[in-house]
DNA sequence: ATTCCTTAGATGCAAGTTGCACCTAAGTGT
DNA sequence: ACACTTAGGTGCAACTTGCATCTAAGGAAT
């Protein structure tokens, strides 16, 4: 029931949906907004969060706002409440300077996968291709048997 | 205390396990294992399912096995008994059709992420070093000031 | 005044993955 | 008898996520 069922994105499309589920990069992705805009709150960067997100899967509203309690539980951002504007306060985040450090090993870390999984893709096609050319022979040979 | 505690890797090294949890990829690895071997059993993969990890972070064999039965479960792999040798029977997987097909898919998965990744790196690394370029001028020009 | 919409943040619950500790069982060696 | 290796497995706590739902402030319309 896990698995190989996706109502949200097209056939055809790489969606990750049906590959169960994975974690969603939510604090990375939070970690680098921040550090390019300075500052931001939730409801803004919900916004913004698809567009760098690591996965095709839409981030959802509460996830993210889970994210950065975390995040500030664990010392990698601050928050104060902004309240000079209509609407609603805002919880305005920044990073801190171990949260600057954390978005560095991030990217490393981020890096690093990224090339795995090109090395694993490559040695997959590879395995998968060669099993096409067997079957094509299998078939070719096939023909006369 | 979910982060900043790696124990299991040298300093420097871009683990995973500073992060948080991840998901660790199992099912495409295990997949790609069996589509090359052509079958297999728990005990064995586990000991070449480093090779091809898509995180530093170790597989545990429980999590093997778990992620083996649920494979099964959803049609993905079938596994018979072996017995045909010394010591404890082995529960042999192979790959089925639709098994092959979510190998496939999990190729275009991760090819997919591997390219956000790479993307979120650059972006990142632009970012940051915007950063630090800006924080040597102010270095710079703080000496005089 | 009451109702509805938008903005903004948050929680409760079920389902899923994982790490750790532990267990069963077959065969081998001492 | 006892310990070791191979092989597979379970129970529990901790964690992330999706979905549904909630509070609350301000603005617009009836």
């Amino acid at each position: 029931m896990t698995h190989r069922a996706c109502f949200r994105h097209p056939k055809d499309y790489p969606c990750t949906c049906a590959m169960g589920n994975l974690y969603r990069f939510v604090e990375p992705v939070l970690l680098f907004l921040l550090k390019r805009k300075g500052q931001s709150y939730g409801y803004e960067l919900s916004g913004e969060l698809a567009e760098y997100a690591l996965t095709d899967a839409e981030i959802e509203a509460a996830a993210l706002y889970r994210a950065l309690r975390q995040l500030e539980k664990n010392g990698f951002v601050r928050s104060e409440w902004d309240s000079g504007h209509v609407g609603p306060a805002r919880r305005l985040y920044m990073l801190t300077e171990p949260g600057e450090e954390h978005l560095e090993e991030w990217v490393a870390v981020l890096d690093h996968m990224s090339k795995s999984m090109e090395h694993f893709v490559s040695s997959a096609r590879a395995v998968c291709s060669e099993a096409k050319t067997h079957e094509e022979v299998v078939v070719l040979a096939g023909e006369s048997s």
